[in-house]
DNA sequence: CGCTTGACTCGCC
DNA sequence: GGGCGAGCCAAGC
């Protein structure tokens, strides 16, 4: 995981996504601070909604650092539900308490 | 070539 | 404790 500027982000990105254990979430600034890249948290989730997306990566872990889920995604929801993963409110998970801390 | 937008984060009020 | 604004990077138009 060097500081790269393109595809190498992304594979980041997506294998730090993939390595998230079940019942468990991570932010986007949690991973843009894993590949080095504290300030691209946004690209975080620009690439997992065109890779991701695409891919077979578990992209619904990873939510907001307020642990809010993906506005207009209603399935990441039940899903995350499905994994054992406590909800504050419908769009809230309770990242305080499932944050992924493989760090 | 430059402005706008986005699955973000943090600091301040 | 919640709401508002500024900062940052990259892709799309």
């Amino acid at each position: 995981m060097t500081a790269r500027l393109n595809a190498e982000f992304v594979t980041d990105v997506l294998n730090m996504v993939d390595l998230i254990p079940t019942g468990r979430v991570a932010s986007y600034g949690q991973i843009a601070k894993l590949i080095y890249r504290p300030h691209n948290a946004r690209l975080v989730g620009k690439v997992l909604g065109k890779y991701g997306g695409k891919g077979h990566h578990p992209c619904h872990r990873v939510v907001t650092a307020n642990g809010r889920l993906v506005p207009g995604w209603i399935d990441q929801r039940p899903m995350l539900e499905a994994e054992g993963v406590p909800f504050k409110d419908e769009n809230h998970v309770d990242i305080n308490h499932c944050r992924w801390q493989g760090l």
